[in-house]
DNA sequence: CGTGTTTGACCCGCGC
DNA sequence: GCGCGGGTCAAACACG
């Protein structure tokens, strides 16, 4: 489900082609010309109008797919949370029963894992690690992939096909610790930390779409446990210089058939600031609808790019009849 | 000298 | 068990 699918503002100014009578006498000739631009303007408006209609029903079904997805969410979160205070209260009474401590599981760990990871992961893999039974060593595991795919997203951002550096800037710091060319991809993929706090477990992966090489698809593993920088600089400096940052740049966002996984598309400009899944309903409320749809107008009539190329079909339509 | 990047080696999970 | 591929480590290097 793609957001930016919305945003198709081609106008069809050749479905309904303008013919002119070159027998007829000049003022004739005016008469028809002007009654035929207004018509054009009408065409414009009606082409307009029903491309409104068009989206607002797209809307509706988006919302109401948003909607189901978002119950679904809250499902799998209610399933997780109620799980995981399962497993706890097992791990609990192993402890209180003497519970024999799975060193394995732990020694299996890697050491950047073990030392760099302090947050929720961490504290499921610690129940993990003192686990006795094979079957919740299992759960436990499937709680962590879970839990570590719920905090997974992507980003996709456009940048200039010269351009051969994997940096996508987010507001954040990120150090790079490893390149590696992948199988189903000839370009490679960059791996980074976030190296703002040290205590930050958050991971990045560049790597160019294998479609269109000049979009950078960054994937991003984990929470931030602090505010971002950018943000914090902007609030002491109370400048926005470049909104350059994930937080401000314009983007459409969509969620992906694939559970909790959200797909920021930076390609393409945005109509409204991104969604959060919290403001549960709001895209859906027909005030928002109105909104959006309003906007998108707006946008349109105030691009100047789009004047002069709605000018240049239109001159170009009197051009061809004359001609 | 401190910090960040590069890159080959290594680890680990997974499929056969 | 073995090979493959993705992910990570860490020494070497570059840069300010």
């Amino acid at each position: 489900m793609e957001f930016t699918s919305l945003l198709n503002s081609s106008l069809d100014l050749n479905s309904k082609p303008l013919r002119f009578i070159d027998e007829s006498p000049p003022q004739v000739k005016q008469q028809v010309l002007e009654s035929s631009f207004i018509g054009l303007g009408r065409n414009v408006v009606n082409v307009l109008v029903l491309q409104k209609g068009a989206l607002i029903e797209e809307l509706n079904r988006v919302s109401a797919e948003n909607k189901k997805l978002t119950e679904l969410l809250t499902v799998m979160c209610e399933n997780y949370t109620e799980l995981r205070n399962q497993l706890v209260e097992q791990t609990s009474k192993n402890m209180m029963n003497g519970g024999v401590e799975n060193s394995n599981a732990a020694s299996r760990k890697r050491k950047a894992e073990s030392s760099s990871n302090n947050n929720n992961i961490d504290v499921l893999n610690n129940v993990g690690a003192s686990e006795s039974s094979s079957s919740d060593e299992e759960s436990s595991k499937k709680l962590r992939e879970e839990h570590i795919k719920a905090k997974i997203s992507r980003v996709c951002v456009q940048t200039e096909a010269s351009d051969t550096s994997l940096i996508v800037k987010d507001g954040y710091q990120w150090r790079k610790y490893g390149q590696k060319v992948t199988r189903d991809n000839p370009c490679p993929r960059a791996y980074f930390k976030c190296s703002f706090a040290p205590t930050c477990p958050v991971k990045k992966k560049v790597q160019r779409s294998v479609e269109d090489q000049s979009i950078l698809v960054a994937t991003y593993e984990g929470e931030h446990n602090h505010p971002q920088p950018s943000k914090v600089e902007s609030n002491t400096s109370a400048s926005n210089k470049n909104s350059n940052n994930l937080g401000t740049v314009p983007c459409s966002a969509s969620v992906s058939s694939a559970p909790a996984t959200v797909t920021l598309d930076l390609t393409k400009p945005k109509p409204v600031q991104q969604e959060s899944t919290n403001e549960r309903g709001s895209l859906g409320s027909p005030e928002m609808q109105q909104f959006l749809v309003d906007q998108m107008a707006s946008t349109l009539t105030k691009d100047p790019n789009f004047k002069a190329a709605l000018a240049a079909a239109i001159t170009g339509k009197f051009l061809q009849s004359n001609n």
